[in-house]
DNA sequence: CCGCATCCTCATGGATACTG
DNA sequence: CAGTATCCATGAGGATGCGG
């Protein structure tokens, strides 16, 4: 909490949370860059390779931009700069999240010819398993165009990604691309189901769930 | 549901919730937009003189674009066009609520220039009650430079603003412009006074409840 | 008046090239 | 590899106009 100002450059200039919000993490490719960074630091050419599209001058800028906004902070690892994020940054989740369930419905439309990452699902997953998983805690791996990720969501609502050495009891599939493996707990088939479908906008699966 | 896409045009392309929710409602004002719609409709003009520095093209662009994406939709009323949410856009209301909430260290350095309008304040006070709330159900009201704002908070975290010709049982004061008045409920003086604080920048009481 | 559309200027975004 | 520098396209913002 310390540092922490807005910008005065292009604010909204309102005393309103969600306005000051935005006057931080508002501009464009800020949030993604915060997604990116949400599973653990990155560097600046990883970053890059991460965003399609980006630019290298934009990316320098919202870094530098977030960092003195204390959102994103420099870190020098052993092997060079890392970018990671501060504390408060890192509560960025609970409102990414939010969006990214409001968003299901656009995802029903496929993926089309978007570009798609297996490290996009480390912030999806678990927000769509922290609404409508019925009995935490539990375990579920999802084999995503071969990335394996396996996360434990706690009773509080908390999820981590945990090592991805196990062996699921259970195998599912949601489409093409994606392999459900339930590795314990009490999570349905159905639930898991319905989380890998709304990600990979299966349109029939999410249209049973989300009627 | 239905006639939900997003748009083409300067979209980041990617298979991601967040960034198809950002595609749709992460462009300038699109979010302070659909801030001014939560609590009714308005008109273009209502629109147009609560969100101060709004150009008039922008405006009716990205009442437009969010209108195609299914988050605002044109109702004719008696006394002519008004912009309201659909069901859709108004779920808006979780991560918006939620980054209001991320914003709260951003308020702490006070009003400043800013502008404040108190009907910023139907957005934040439920967003800064729901969590902070020991026992709902529960009703405050706040007297924000002269307008009352009386809330209901119910089991389930949902809020709705109520009728405001209530008598509050206890009277605070929260700073210069705010006055908290605890309506029924077991709201406690603490929580109330530190919502409030929140919202004006009281950086003492904001200390205390959020070191 | 209200609900925009048009015009204009300037800041910002985006792609590419370039440098320590 | 980690950014800067440069150039062009686009978007933002303010003013004004115009039909209903």
């Amino acid at each position: 909490m310390e540092n922490v100002k807005h910008p005065v450059g292009r604010s909204y200039g309102q005393f309103c949370g969600l306005a000051r919000a935005l006057d931080v993490v508002g501009d464009r490719w800020n949030l993604l860059v915060v997604r990116e960074l949400l599973p653990g630091p990155l560097r600046y050419g990883e970053l890059k390779s991460f965003l399609p599209g980006v630019a290298s001058n934009l990316l320098a800028e919202r870094l530098r931009t977030m960092e003195s906004a204390g959102v994103v902070e420099r870190r020098l690892g052993d092997t060079g700069v890392l970018y990671g994020l501060t504390p408060w940054g890192a509560e960025l989740r609970e409102p990414m999240e939010a969006l990214g369930r409001w968003a299901i419905p656009l995802l029903a439309t496929g993926r089309g010819d978007d570009t798609f990452r297996p490290r996009w699902l480390a912030l999806a997953l678990p927000a769509m398993l922290r609404d409508r998983t019925a009995a935490p805690p539990v375990e579920v791996g999802f084999d995503v165009e071969g990335l394996l990720i396996v996360l434990r969501i706690d009773e509080d609502g908390s999820s981590a990604r945990i090592d991805a050495d196990r062996q699921p009891e259970t195998v599912l599939t949601a489409g093409p691309e994606i392999v459900i493996g339930l590795v314990a707990g009490a999570l349905s088939v159905d639930q898991a189901l319905a989380s890998g479908a709304a990600l990979l906008g299966n349109a029939d699966v999410l249209q049973r769930v989300f009627p």
